[in-house]
DNA sequence: TGTGGAGGTCTCCAGCAGGA
DNA sequence: TCCTGCTGGAGACCTCCACA
């Protein structure tokens, strides 16, 4: 029978003494080798802790806290130890050999170039790659195993949370990717990248802005964007189709949408780029670590809302490969605003170089379409769009933007600036200047109550995140004294305190699931299921902290199977929870409720619907 | 109609082999 | 000796199908 044991009152501490290196577990000689090593290292970082957990019989015990320190100080800030001249000959020969192997394959993801990117660095400055780090958790690992084996070492597998979460980071920025095999972007995940650019705040977002339109515009591969140099670009601008830039043979013009308008972000990017020495290329080397097209992060965001919509995963994998599907019909001729003079000099104030000098009104224009919706952006710190002739500009180009619609769809296409071609009267100014003027309040009004909203989710997330907690700590306490009655182990008020605490530890093999069912297949009401999920039903757990505690190991395969099905509702719940409704519980009464209306006669029924898209967002 | 079995896919981990 | 990459196994999840 096993028993239970409190980490701090019930396990007998062996005098200190530093275990020696292989103990118990029985290795190949290649693991052995490889372990040896690494667990030594972990010995001597452990003797260098002065910390609470470092001292006496437990200064070399594995636990999660530790191995995660042990990680962040330690692994991934050392660097390659006597790397022989010949080993790192090979590892630059590998390197070359792999960009070879990009450049040539048809195929680029934006997440590879940041997983690129991650290696690159990491290799320059010296730091292991991702199968060594992984190995020093392996080898941590097995000592914790050894130390299970002598009787010194309670705690669960470390292998969870924060280490998990560690190694996950880890793996994302150094672990290699194959190529995956080309596809094509929506629109609506080009639009939505576009917008992040702007909304990163810097220039690199500008530059990436450009590469993702230019790669899905003209159907470049994030290779040829990348190696792009101002000698494939040429302007056309003509009265009939205003400007146009041609790049590659395809000839792009501009786009009603600002954001996603090609012509004005290569003017945004030449203009932040204008300083920058990179010879003839518009992006800087095709191997500058630099040049990545974005986080891989938001293409991951977008990879996953794809997903649950119902795309392959796998036709998912390559999103920067595309052919054009933005601009192509979209474009609309004549929509640029001329503008003043004197802002164009004091944007640009001297001559620039050919491409960038063709496009200074593209630029002054865009940008002030953008300052609208993007102020703080820090290219706005630019002496040329700090005057009161810019601010001015920008703040009727919403104005002219729906004067210059409403003439092109009646009239002729061209409309500039007035005091141009366009003539107004006093009056006119007049009413542009208040509707102006009504447009900012509007917008001001619009921040402040989203601002509000924000302040109101927030507070309301914590006072969850706070009851949640509470309902963590009791349950915690219960399932301890579930244990403790199933295996008929008195606790003390003490070891009570400590499971609350999060400090008690069982001495079961954490490995073996309990057995039996611990989902009641008689439940038939949602909010029977929710309060089994959350508190527990007929003196067991909650099915929520043993999920939360061990996975999916603590369930039978049926109980997996049944859990998994279940779950779809128990999802449902906390979506419409997070979504407005009070609380969970709720929500679950309202789904019964609702199964009673439509005569839905089983949580099977209720949750083959929910999978449909069948139950409605509103519920009495 | 509800449930369990079977099989497929994906991801992660442990262990090992091999290059320099 | 140091490090990296490969491979098999296990866990988790999903879908389809058969059966009570």
């Amino acid at each position: 029978m096993p028993a239970i044991r409190t980490a701090h009152a019930h396990i007998p501490q062996p005098p200190y003494a530093a275990p020696p290196a292989r103990e118990g577990v029985e290795h190949a000689f290649k693991t052995t080798q490889a372990y040896e090593p690494r667990q030594k290292e972990w010995h001597s970082w452990c003797d260098g802790q002065t910390a609470t957990g470092f001292a006496g019989g437990e200064r070399y015990t594995v636990k999660e806290e530790k191995l995660a320190l042990f990680l962040e100080e330690y692994v991934l800030k050392r660097t390659i130890a006597k790397r022989p001249a010949s080993a790192a000959r090979a590892s630059t020969a590998s390197n070359e050999s792999a960009e070879g192997t990009e450049s040539t394959a048809s195929t680029e993801s934006t997440s590879e170039a940041g997983d690129d990117d991650s290696a690159e660095s990491t290799a320059q400055s010296g730091g292991l790659g991702w199968s060594s780090n992984s190995l020093y958790v392996a080898a941590v690992v097995d000592l914790r195993r050894t130390q299970q084996q002598r009787g010194t070492n309670t705690h669960y597998n470390p292998r969870s949370g924060r280490v998990q979460a560690l190694l996950a980071t880890v793996r994302q920025q150094l672990a290699p990717k194959k190529p995956h095999p080309a596809r094509s972007m929506a629109e609506g995940d080009v639009v939505k990248l576009a917008q992040d650019g702007m909304v990163r705040g810097c220039k690199e977002g500008v530059r990436d802005r450009l590469m993702v339109l230019l790669s899905h515009v003209a159907g470049l591969s994030g290779t040829e964007v990348r190696t792009l140099e101002y000698s494939d670009f040429d302007l056309h601008a003509d009265v009939d189709s205003g400007v146009r830039v041609e790049v590659k043979g395809r000839v792009v013009g501009r786009r009603e949408d600002v954001e996603c308008c090609v012509v004005g972000a290569l003017a945004l990017h030449l203009f932040l780029a204008q300083d920058r020495q990179e010879g003839d290329k518009v992006f800087g080397s095709a191997t500058d670590p630099k040049t990545a097209i974005s986080d891989a992060a938001h293409f991951h965001t977008l990879r996953s809302a794809r997903v649950r919509q119902g795309v392959d995963k796998r036709e998912l994998k390559c999103l920067m490969r595309a052919s054009p599907v933005v601009g192509t019909g979209t474009e609309r001729v004549g929509r640029d605003i001329e503008v003043p003079a004197e802002i164009l000099d004091a944007v640009l104030p001297e001559r620039k170089e050919a491409l960038l000098d063709g496009l200074r009104s593209v630029l002054v224009h865009d940008a002030a379409v953008l300052w609208l919706k993007h102020p703080s952006h820090p290219m706005f710190t630019h002496g040329g769009f700090q005057g009161s002739a810019f601010e001015a500009f920008a703040s009727r180009i919403p104005t002219q933007l729906s004067v210059c619609s409403a003439q092109a769809s009646s009239g002729p296409q061209l409309v500039t600036f007035p005091g141009t071609s366009v003539q107004l009267t006093a009056e006119q100014m007049g009413e542009i200047d208040r509707a102006v003027a009504g447009l900012i309040t509007q917008k001001m009004d619009a921040r402040q109550r989203e601002h509000d909203q924000q302040l109101a989710e927030v507070k309301q997330g914590l006072n969850r995140l706070q009851q949640s907690i509470q309902r963590d700590a009791r349950r915690k306490a219960e399932f301890f004294l579930f244990l403790a009655d199933k295996f008929n182990v008195a606790l003390d008020a003490e070891d009570l305190d400590a499971a609350s605490m999060g400090s008690i530890t069982a001495t079961r093999n954490d490995d073996t699931p309990d057995a039996g069912f611990y989902v009641d297949r008689g439940i038939n009401r949602v909010v029977e299921l929710w309060t089994e999920y959350v508190h527990g039903a007929n003196g067991k757990p909650s099915v929520q902290s043993l999920v939360q505690r061990q996975g999916f190991r603590w369930k039978s395969d049926l109980d997996r199977k049944f859990f998994t099905r279940r779950s779809v509702i128990l999802d449902e719940v906390e979506r419409r929870a997070q979504q407005g409704e009070p609380d969970e519980e709720t929500v679950a009464g309202k789904l019964d409720s609702y199964m009673v209306k439509m005569g839905i006669r089983s949580l099977s029924q209720l949750q083959d619907r929910i999978k449909q898209g069948d139950v409605p967002e509103c519920l009495e």
